[in-house]
RNA sequence: GGCCCGUUCGUCUAGGGGUUAGGACAGCAGAUUUUCAAUCUGCCAGCAGGAGUUCGAUUCUCCUACGGGCUACCA
């Protein structure tokens, strides 16, 4: 332990100028989530715009030790997302680590600072005691404060409960009647008594320290000029705050971004769908699209646009114009963003996209690599994800099976859909050049002579081409199946 | 229960004391078309409710309703 970790009361750094520094601290309980995403990517934004600079930090105080994968996977979506940081667990930095629970003895060390300032003191009150006494006044329909029994500990009874060997947690002593004051960039003013407030629990009994203690120090030691992060912690700000100032320090810049909640309003949750990055990613969208999305909620840059590059992001994106309103998240307008996207992506890109899938498939590289760039101008247009693309790709690679409803498509009609089909096969066997060129010449001859509309003939071909009523384009599709998939067809 | 925050088309939002309240997604209709898309055109649709301030409130103030968050030895 190095004594700068340790914060010296008293020591204020006045008027110190700062570079801009801004941290995105997830708990790392799983995936990369869409609200911590987009909390994430207004960070890095912040940080671009204001040539700062962002902090990854792990909050893993309550996590156990096994977290190991979730926080590379809480990595690999940041890194998807184009998000880059300058100090991490993953990279280091001047003001390593980057994991709470690599940073225990910071916390009590400061703690016992306090407690010696007496800002803070030892609580024996175990959990079992403190639920019985919440019990008891709920059931008196009154709400449970703690109460400062241990407050009132001589320097004896502390002691010797020390002695004892009884557990203990350290609570902060909150000052009475203080209004606790600060003003968030997109609330406002926002103004709190700190006798709603209790002596909250700065450190558990384990050692390990509450949230709202380890937040504010990191952010004090790793000198945190702004913090942007989710509406839910707003609430929570005031206690940050009285640790900030229990510890002498100049409190930061607060963001609070409004929440994202799932189309019926109520929380984002799994039942809404998808909520982590990595599930997005695996359906096929594009991150350039998501960051796009993300930007959008609780935020514009003006009446009009709906589309940013993250170029265009980087430069018009403004902390300011973020607005206070919870936004329902709408996968159909990301979707539609995606397709956006995916239409104007370079196909050599696409193709390499779906080259993965299909290998996993089985699929040869170079039927592959003969086909797919035929195909991707095809249906380039037509899909709004990776997966749809697949989906819709996939007669081109593996034979088709004919739904039922098309055994009474051609039963109803036989005799005129088989007579298409077999000459449509004759035909085309006579195609020297197979080329869409010559296939539309001689289908839509063909058609002529049967005196059947095109319209018509073209159903009958695509749907024992294809084996669905709808495909890409005809003449291209058979193009790239080769003539003799065509026939065999 | 207490405290904090919010409420403009179904959704994301712009606006802001006098506007035909603007855009986008979705929906609907049409054009185009070998299907489906894409594209283009058009349509539908909104200031939560009530008081107050004002010549005039969607905009300012208050109240109500509704929604969200916090109120843990979770973050």
């Amino acid at each position: 332990m190095t004594n700068n970790k340790i914060l010296n009361l008293k020591e204020k750094e006045n008027g110190k100028k700062h570079s801009i520094r801004v941290r995105f601290a997830p708990s790392p309980t799983g995936y990369l989530h869409i609200g911590s995403a987009r909390t994430a990517f207004f960070n890095w934004l912040f940080a671009k715009k204001s040539g700062g600079s962002l902090i990854l930090r792990v909050e893993d105080t309550d996590i156990g030790r096994h977290m190991e994968e979730t926080v590379s996977l809480i990595i690999d979506s940041l890194k998807w997302l184009g998000i880059t940081w300058d100090e991490g667990p993953d990279i280091g930095g001047r003001f390593a680590p980057y994991r709470q629970s690599e940073r225990t003895a910071i916390y009590s060390l400061n703690a016992e600072k306090l407690i010696d300032a007496k800002k803070a003191y030892r609580c024996f009150c175990g959990p079992e005691k403190l639920d019985a006494k919440r019990k008891k006044l709920s059931e008196e329909n009154l709400y449970f404060k703690y109460d400062r029994e241990c407050l009132h500990l001589s320097e004896d009874d502390i002691r010797q409960n020390i002695k004892n060997g009884l557990p203990f947690a350290v609570r902060l002593k909150v000052p009475d009647g203080k209004d606790i004051v600060f003003n968030d960039t997109v609330y406002g003013e926002i103004k709190v008594n700190s006798n709603i407030l209790e002596d909250f629990i700065i450190i558990r009994s384990n050692g390990q320290p509450t949230y709202n203690f380890s937040a504010a120090v990191d952010d004090i030691l790793m000198e945190i000029t702004n913090v942007i992060r989710g509406e839910d912690h707003l609430s929570n700000t005031p206690k940050q705050i009285l640790v900030y100032e229990a510890l002498e320090k100049d409190i930061p810049v607060f963001t609070h971004l409004p929440m994202i909640l799932g189309s019926d309003g109520s929380k984002l949750s799994k039942r809404h769908g998808s909520i982590s990055i990595e599930a997005y990613r695996d359906e096929g969208f594009l991150p350039e699209a998501i960051d796009n999305y993300l930007a959008l909620l609780g935020w514009a840059y003006d009446e009009k646009t709906t589309l940013f590059s993250i170029d265009e992001l980087t430069d018009k994106f403004s902390i300011e114009a973020i607005n206070k309103k919870p936004s329902k998240f709408d996968y159909e307008k990301l979707l539609w963003l995606n397709g956006h996207y995916l239409r104007s992506a370079d196909e050599s890109f696409i193709a390499g996209l779906l080259s993965e899938r299909f290998k996993t498939k089985g699929v040869e590289a170079n039927e592959l690599n003969s086909k797919l760039p035929k195909i991707i101008p095809l249906i380039k247009e037509r899909i709004k994800t990776i997966n749809q693309a697949e989906e819709t790709v996939l007669p081109f690679f593996f034979d088709i099976s004919y739904p039922d409803e098309f055994k009474d498509f051609f039963a109803g009609r036989t005799d005129e859909n088989i007579k298409i089909i077999e000459n449509t096969v004759s035909s085309i066997a006579k195609i020297e050049e197979f080329t869409v060129k010559n296939i539309e010449t001689c289908l839509r001859a063909l058609a002529e002579e049967l005196n059947i509309s095109f319209k018509k003939y073209a159903e009958v071909i695509r749907a024992a081409v294809w084996g669905s009523k709808v495909s890409p384009p005809i003449f291209e599709t058979i193009e790239v199946l080769g003539i003799k998939t065509t026939i065999d067809r």
